[in-house]
DNA sequence: CCTGTTCTTGCACGATGTTGCATGTATCTT
DNA sequence: AAGATACATGCAACATCGTGCAAGAACAGG
């Protein structure tokens, strides 16, 4: 049995059982269990998995749960978010896209302010719930997991009853070339679906985004009307953005 | 069976059923008391849990930082809870109302369970999103401030595209003449919207609404399969239920 | 084809962690 | 106050861990 296989092996194993064994995997793969042990000594070097004594487990969900309730966001983030939020205007309506970025916008809008704002992601429609004058619109679908927004067919569709005056939008990778990537597909239409019921789109990208790029395309330059980042205002990727045309506010 | 499993196994049954008794928790595992023992030492030590007299206790709310768990609930809710969750079958279908016995309920469902949950309240989908097991629905609407729900048109419109097996709904108010009876009028029509799209609908009421009423009408008796409460199983509103036909299930 | 190098694997062994039991003590219940 | 229950501690038996080491496999270069 091949080393890579093996690997492979124990995180099938992990993920369908939940734990790993180490006597157990020796004993029904008939090596050592030096052998099993060195794995995974290597696996959760590399954070694939958590070694405990006498074997391993899945990667503690309490790792997960602790960035989604971060409380405090980190400065830069925060900066980017009061920029964002003041582009709400009394009365007017938002789209506020999921993930920590937009947390910090719910997090930001005046407790008094009265608009609408429309959500997929449950936990700022929960954020929101003080918001005695915002009127609130949840986009129903199945809920994805690692981002905790809703997505798929159903959102989509639920999205295309609704429209805003602006739509603020959080992405993972911003870059000159590769444009507004994100690292899901799903969740990349769902922005786009977002982005189109909306007159403005405004791009959410604290500075350790710009210059990035993730797996699937979410949108072209053309139909951003501008980018909130707390980044360098000189940055040569900010001035190509600017000559194409998007306005980029930079967050103090 | 794992130390470190053992481990994430209490603090499991810590959450779910807001306690741990040292003896009961080493016959089910088949271990010595001694370990349990040992083990919630370990976990006081890390403040995880609160360390009593014949078992453990959660934390106290203050100390918790976790917006989540923030309120326990209730003795009588979280028995209730644990009642209602035992209903839900591995592979089924559950339709979630809001509030916040049913956000024990959710609490309250094991952290593995593969179900389907479909519910119209961000807070109980941001409550299951670390169930990994879990496939969460949510059902998008306008977001009804004071019970933080969705409710309305596009809410009850929403519902009709998905079925389950089973309902679960909060209500304030069972009374044998009013019946199941709530405190606002989209609230009310929102559960006979979801109610009909079960199989199966069980009330959750704990003993402080038995014999209420509230404003609104919810759904008339013969279209409730069960109701579980924590009140006197021999309370005359009970025995009246039953004569109704009502499967009573009584949380000790 | 041969040789030296590197990597992997299994074994040995001392170190460390875990478990259940026995014992004496603390705490609860009646 | 007395009996019952739960607790902490020490201890012995056992399991697991990390490290060093040697044998063998894979591989590159001559």
């Amino acid at each position: 049995m091949l080393a890579a296989e093996r690997r492979e092996h124990l995180l099938d194993l992990l993920g369908r059982t939940g734990k790993i064994v180490a006597k157990d995997v020796a004993a029904e793969l008939g090596i050592s269990e030096d052998s099993v042990r060195r794995d995974l000594r290597d696996l959760a070097t590399e954070g694939l998995c958590q070694r405990v004594y006498g074997g391993a487990l899945p990667v503690s969900p309490a790792v997960v749960d602790y960035d989604a309730r971060q409380a405090v966001a980190p400065d830069g983030k925060r900066k980017v978010a009061a920029v964002a939020a003041a582009l709400v205007r009394p009365g007017g309506s938002v789209i506020l896209d999921g993930g920590t970025t937009a947390l910090a916008v719910a997090r930001a809008l005046p407790k008094n302010l009265a608009c609408t704002v429309i959500t997929h992601s449950p936990t700022i429609a929960t954020a929101l719930i003080d918001h005695p004058r915002a009127d609130l619109f949840l986009l129903g679908g199945r809920v994805f997991k690692h981002s905790a927004v809703t997505c798929g067919a159903a959102a989509v569709e639920a999205a295309q009853n609704i429209s805003a005056d602006l739509c603020l939008l959080g992405v993972t990778g911003v870059h000159p070339e590769a444009g507004l990537t994100t690292g899901d597909v799903e969740e990349a239409a769902m922005k786009r679906a977002l982005s189109a019921r909306a007159a403005d789109t405004y791009v959410l990208a604290s500075s350790e985004k710009i210059g990035t790029a993730s797996s699937y395309h979410v949108l072209p330059w053309a139909k951003i009307t501008g980018l909130i980042s707390d980044t360098d205002p000189h940055a040569p990727v900010v001035e190509r953005l600017r000559a194409l045309g998007v306005d980029v506010l930079i967050a103090a």
